[in-house]
DNA sequence: CAGGCTATTTACCAGTTGGTAGAGAGCGGC
DNA sequence: GCCGCTCTCTACCAACTGGTAAATAGCCTG
């Protein structure tokens, strides 16, 4: 009996994953108008009605989608803000945590790609995932810098330097695939490495 | 009499050029998908159909208005690589003219972001136009490297990471306003400065 | 077995899309 | 005065868009 139940809400969260994870891919890479949602099921061997009966509307799928990636991402930053690290390891572990997910989920970064272009639907709702935890880490920093644990800087516009390099891998990786390059894993580490040594000069005090 | 035909030839240019620079402004902004070639007329006070006299069809559009954009930033590269500046001078100077172009034209920067995803329309004949650019600057760059000019490394990569760089302005810019704050020069400035930086520790020898 | 809930379907719709066909206006050359 | 060229327009269309309404089937509970 409790079989049943568990195997009905398996189905239910199946299909409903599966529609989240092909339109995550289909926004990151197609983009959101470029998306169209009867393709979307066609893909899926679904009907569409079956998509809208989950999400409601287009515009309610994308919202999941955004706050599943979202999701993640403040998850991870989550875990190091919560963890043991301090000063500026703390900031190297972030960054690195950050990247792993982005490479762990590449579709995910195509995304946040389309999502922050400014006047995009989704582009608010982004945003309102990812203030508090911008705040957060604000906060820390500068705590940090009163602190005279870490150089005194702008951190608001160093943290969004910080995410724009993030999102720009994105970027990077298609350029790469449009030159004809198989992107590897090197730009990516090397972005990162770029990253880590832009916010030590800016922070580390030993320096 | 030639009055008359100059006044034709100036209307005709005036009116393809208006659907150029506003379709450039829609595609860098919108996308291509988020762009209609009615709201395009409308937005000009003209019919679509006009348009697609001009343009043939959407695509044919698309086509123009990278064909534009890659002869802007082909043309600025070309300037430089005809000029007098020599080893990291030249590296240089061309990546200030590039940006350059970038800051003057905002909306030139939407439209290379939007064209670079690897399957959008139009990604295949910015590739043709910025192939030949590419491969030019990077025979350059070899040829200093075998002469001792500048330090080894991998022409291609570096050539391409300089690339996304340039479109990661856009994105960078698009997050600033997305988070609230509205574009200044400083960022800007501040991912020039490190491409030279790390171009310069690639390539020039006295490092 | 009746009733209700969940999940998926078929049938349908109004609005928008890119695009075609063709008419008309303004002009210069013959 | 008429032809032909360039440019812009009106009229129209088939395909597709996101979305609504309602039917159906399977399952659990009473």
């Amino acid at each position: 009996m409790q079989d049943r139940v568990n195997e009905r809400l398996e189905a239910r969260s199946n299909t409903k994953a599966q529609i989240l994870s092909a339109a995550l891919a289909s926004f990151g890479t197609a983009g959101y108008d470029g998306t169209s949602l009867d393709d979307l099921a066609r893909g899926l061997g679904i009907r569409k009605q079956t998509i809208l009966y989950h999400f409601v509307s287009k515009r309610g799928l994308l919202n999941a989608v955004v706050d599943r990636c979202a999701g993640d991402l403040t998850g991870a930053m989550d875990e190091v803000l919560s963890g043991a690290d301090r000063d500026w390891e703390r900031v190297e572990a972030l960054v690195r945590r950050v990247f792993r997910v982005a490479l762990e989920q590449p579709v995910l970064l195509g995304l946040l790609r389309e999502v922050s272009r400014p006047g995009s639907p989704g582009a608010q709702r982004l945003r309102n995932h990812m203030e508090p935890m911008m705040a957060r880490a604000r906060v820390w920093i500068e705590g940090e810098m009163a602190a005279g644990r870490m150089r005194r800087a702008d951190a608001q516009l160093l943290l969004i330097s910080a995410y724009s390099t993030v999102v720009g891998v994105a970027t990077e990786t298609e350029v790469l695939r449009a030159a004809g390059i198989e992107p590897t894993l090197r730009p990516v580490v090397q972005r990162r490495r770029e990253l880590l040594n832009f916010l030590r000069s800016s922070l580390d005090p030993r320096d």
